[in-house]
DNA sequence: AAAATCACCTGTCCGC
DNA sequence: TGCGGACAGGTGATTT
């Protein structure tokens, strides 16, 4: 799931239960989801400090502490968070396991090992030396249109780009290339500037929906194309079976009557 | 320069 | 019913 709405999910959910009190334990059950850190350092680092603060960057969250470091998440494909109290609340696929002076957890899971977690030491370095492009709620109207023009690729392949643009992947790319109403193969630099302006407007409308659903496809309205995902999924618009074609290896789903080429 | 392919992982679902 | 393969909302390296 975890594209910039989910993420940015999730980073409310710490705001809301994982600052301010003092971290006892930690447990690294899976030592391969570390990025520039070791199990031993992290422990290190963690035990008596607090979390402090909470910042998203494109499909990255990362966390203040009241030391020199932070921490720094990524979610992979399948990766969350959980706040719980009882070990059997504990989700399958716990990496890391913080605990809290007030006897709760919170949960790193991942069933696949594709979420990092990590210790950088600022946000703006993290961005620089991983080559992030402006997240894609911050990204000027201006640096969108210059992003789009400089290249020659599918739009849809360049949208998921994280160093054009930080923050959207598959799912989201699909919904917002169908309210704009393009296909997704069109090559960006062929778009018009009012094309730009639709899409530009339909990227930050359809982020800011989707966080405002708390990211959950059930609670979408019937005119979003993200709960009709699958086979035999059809338009919202226009109720044409949905096609799916492969883009980048990575199945995309489009009304072919209301995308036109 | 852009697209395709593979690799990293594991769990689920689909089709013989 | 069972099993193998394809596939999954991500990313990076390598090849075409």
């Amino acid at each position: 799931m975890p594209e910039l709405p989910d993420v940015d999910v999730y980073k409310t959910y710490l705001n809301a239960c994982g600052l301010h009190q003092g971290i006892s334990d930690i447990e690294i059950t899976e030592p391969r989801i570390l990025v520039e850190t070791s199990s031993a350092a992290l422990k290190r680092y963690l035990k008596n400090k607090q979390f402090t603060a909470t910042d998203r960057y494109g499909k990255h969250l990362f966390v203040h502490t009241d030391g020199a470091m932070i921490v720094h998440m990524h979610f992979g494909m399948t990766g969350f968070l959980k706040y719980f109290k009882n070990k059997n609340e504990c989700p399958a696929h716990t990496r890391l396991l913080i605990r809290f002076v007030n006897d709760y957890h919170l949960a790193f899971s991942c069933r696949r090992l594709l979420g990092q977690v990590g210790l950088a030491s600022g946000v703006e370095d993290f961005i620089a030396a991983n080559d992030l492009g402006p997240d894609a709620l911050q990204i000027s109207f201006d640096a969108f249109k210059e992003v789009m023009q400089g290249s020659q690729k599918a739009i849809k392949s360049l949208l998921m780009d994280q160093t054009k643009i930080a923050g959207l992947g598959n799912v989201y790319v699909d919904e917002i290339l169908f309210h704009a109403r393009l296909h997704p193969k069109i090559a960006a630099r062929r778009l018009s500037e009012e094309q730009l302006n639709t899409l530009y407007q339909t990227m930050i409308d359809v982020l800011r929906y989707a966080i405002d659903k708390k990211a959950d496809p059930e609670r979408f309205g019937a005119s979003y194309l993200l709960p009709q995902r699958h086979k035999n999924g059809r338009c919202p618009r226009c109720k044409t079976a949905l096609s799916q074609i492969k883009i980048t290896g990575r199945t995309s789903y489009l009304c072919r009557q209301c995308q036109k080429g």
